[in-house]
DNA sequence: TGTTAGTTCGCACTCTTTGCAGATTGACAA
DNA sequence: TTGTCAATCTGCAAAGAGTGCGAACTAACA
């Protein structure tokens, strides 16, 4: 995703306005890295802007993700996430808590894949699932206590 | 998915009763290659079973899943498919019609992955969205008529 | 400063799935 | 065959995630 300052350019160019709740949201996902699902992102803007309304929250990402400058990504865990990283890569879900993190894949392009003939293939996406550090380690000392 | 017939000595078994709707229900997953949703699932077992509620086609279908006889599937098109067969595949979405298949995919252990550090990876999904061939030859016969 | 088209906001509503509780009914024993 | 009891079924309400709509508002440019 462009910088906020770029994003306002960009916005202009196209005849598209640069209000403050669209550079709140500019700057709150430019370089993020959690994968925030609407209601968290609007729960952080909600903090600097009372007010600032969740449709708007869905609006703008919704602008951004069509002009390409955000990826929405749906890892299973009932909200889409949202990722300013538009680079070529993948993600990883730990099915506790439900953290994303961004992945990145090599040697794709030599899988061999059987049943998509008739298909024209425009996307692959590769979603890996398991536990996070920190998750692991609260089982490992719960346990116990848990019997 | 295991037959019908196996299904019903595992859920007796298991102390799960066979109920008709449950036998209907095995009927229609053996061998279902088109990853139907809950609601597909229900118009089919309604057809034949008038009264048959979807409150019991989802009860049925998340048992099997916990049984492990059955596969929950997200292709992003909103609702839950799915998938009687276990074996280890992936799968392709038509994301104009929504059509799923399944897809072998050989090589996937040869992948270079970097992200995972301290993660316990559990699962890896592909998933590959694109056209199928019917959504290809409709766009093509259709667009000079639209114009 | 005025004009106007693009935005914001809140509400109603859709869609998918789950929780609940009373009425039913398999499954097993006598 | 009959009885018992826990497992099931069904319908309805409700939750979570998004979207459509329209009135009020406001950036952007002349």
């Amino acid at each position: 995703m462009k910088s906020p300052a770029e994003l306002t350019e960009t916005f202009r160019a196209n005849g598209l306005k640069v209000t403050p709740q669209r550079q709140l949201l500019f700057g709150l996902m430019h370089g993020n890295t959690v994968h925030p699902t609407a209601e968290a992102l609007f729960a952080e803007a909600s903090a600097r802007m009372p007010g600032i309304s969740l449709r708007t929250v869905y609006q703008t990402l919704t602008d951004l993700a069509s002009m390409g400058e955000l990826r929405l990504i749906d890892v299973g865990t009932g909200a889409t996430r949202f990722d300013p990283n538009t680079d070529d890569h993948h993600h990883v879900v730990c099915s506790s808590c439900g953290e994303v993190r961004d992945v990145y894949v090599a040697g794709s392009d030599r899988l061999k894949v059987d049943g998509l003939d008739g298909f024209r293939i425009e996307e692959a996406s590769i979603l890996f699932s398991g536990t996070c550090v920190t998750c692991a380690s609260d089982t490992v000392s719960r346990a116990p206590a848990r019997g």
